[in-house]
DNA sequence: CGACACTTTGATATTTATCAATACTTGTGG
DNA sequence: CCACAAGTATTGATAAATATCAAAGTGTCG
């Protein structure tokens, strides 16, 4: 198939585009594929184009010190990265790896820039998606920095739930890589989650299924 | 005293303009003056404007559910802040206090997004400060996640060193404020501290002195 | 069906928070 | 300039939360 602008139009930050000037970033783009456990960048790699996820879901994470991970970001279809750096900064400081097949769209730096001094737009939505990113990573410390794991959570747990507008869902991670975003080990979230259930807060159902029956109360865990 | 621009001419933002844009940019700027203790902003304040240290420290940080204080930035003379929301958010999401006597300039979210628009090269060095900004939080949010209080301590120490250029230092914060940057509590860092001491990695003088003595060993702690 | 990764559960160790008491600093008004 | 008050820092004893290690259980995908 010939899709004529598959991924661009995904995209908030071409938003309010004309469909011919989405024709034309399209023109530019590149197309990859990637399978699930893929790299798609390291740490040190020299930073050289923006990615968008066509389709799929990457995790981006960094590796302390001691050569523990941090899951940063779970980006989903539509979401970008690497715009961060895509201005000064010339090297990542964070690996990206697919979760399930992906597609990713990239344009290069170069092209990137040439962009937004012809859309002007395209910056003050950048901007937007910055100050977004910011705010979350803002509460993402405090809430590793100052609260209880089980706080975490139960926060989580709920916000997981709101975002999906329903009590059930599918937890979206292996309990491994939710272990790395929360700041904590694989062990304590399932004696956590066993401790929920316990309280009567939640069900697990089989197939990573969770059912929160007390959403009010989850949050009051530690408070 | 009449200075012509002598909030402006310090920020980053702004640096590439011609003396008289800057003049002009001066012309709409307001200014205040904060005591110590003083508070600049509280969270879920209307974000209305911009705002420039001209002159002396602000604290900016935020509340967890359970009450427990974050250190997000400690700003100096010439940083910024508001910038996060000034595009699509409305309500700031923290806190800031003055920690000296501090003068602040301010520029109104109309202004503000009239300049960008006037000068493009502003946009452009929003989106580096943004860049740097979130780059500094990965960082912290990976710090705090995955390393012991131990190794963030002796991280802060050589790095605090590293960028005053000098081995000996005096601490720029209380420790009540560093704990609250760490992640931490002041009595933890104390006694750490202290073990740093008993090690021989620094030495602790009056007057918040620290002193490294062996950088390289004290980043060992706990890798 | 089997191998391999993931998860759960248990026993234990470790780190760090908390609480409490004492010491130290610093700025202020007499 | 001193003395005191208030905030800040240290030290000790204890408790709590969570990591770690180990082993058994479960799921999943070739």
């Amino acid at each position: 198939m010939h899709a004529t602008h598959d991924c661009v139009q995904l995209v908030p930050i071409f938003q309010a585009l004309a469909d011919d000037q989405l024709d034309t970033i399209e023109s530019i783009v590149q197309h990859r594929h990637f399978q699930a456990g893929e790299t798609l960048f390291n740490a040190s790699d020299d930073l050289d184009s923006l990615m968008i996820v066509a389709n799929g879901q990457v995790k981006v994470y960094q590796l302390a010190a001691n050569g523990r991970e941090q899951l940063l970001y779970l980006l989903q279809t539509g979401d970008i990265d690497g715009e961060a750096a895509l201005f000064e900064n010339r090297q990542r400081t964070s690996y990206g790896e697919a979760l399930v097949p992906t597609d990713i769209c990239s344009i290069r730096r170069q092209d990137f820039q040439q962009l937004m001094q012809t859309y002007p737009s395209i910056s003050i939505n950048v901007l937007n998606v910055f100050g977004k990113r910011l705010a979350q990573l803002e509460k993402q410390t405090t809430s590793t920095a100052t609260e209880s794991v089980e706080a975490r959570l139960a926060n989580y747990l709920t916000e997981t739930a709101a975002s999906l507008n329903t009590a059930t869902f599918k937890l979206p991670l292996k309990k491994k890589d939710l272990a790395t975003f929360l700041g904590t080990t694989p062990e304590t979230i399932s004696r956590k989650l066993s401790r929920f259930e316990k309280l009567g807060l939640i069900t697990q159902k089989p197939g990573k299924l969770i059912q929160i029956n007390d959403a009010d109360q989850l949050l009051l865990t530690d408070a």
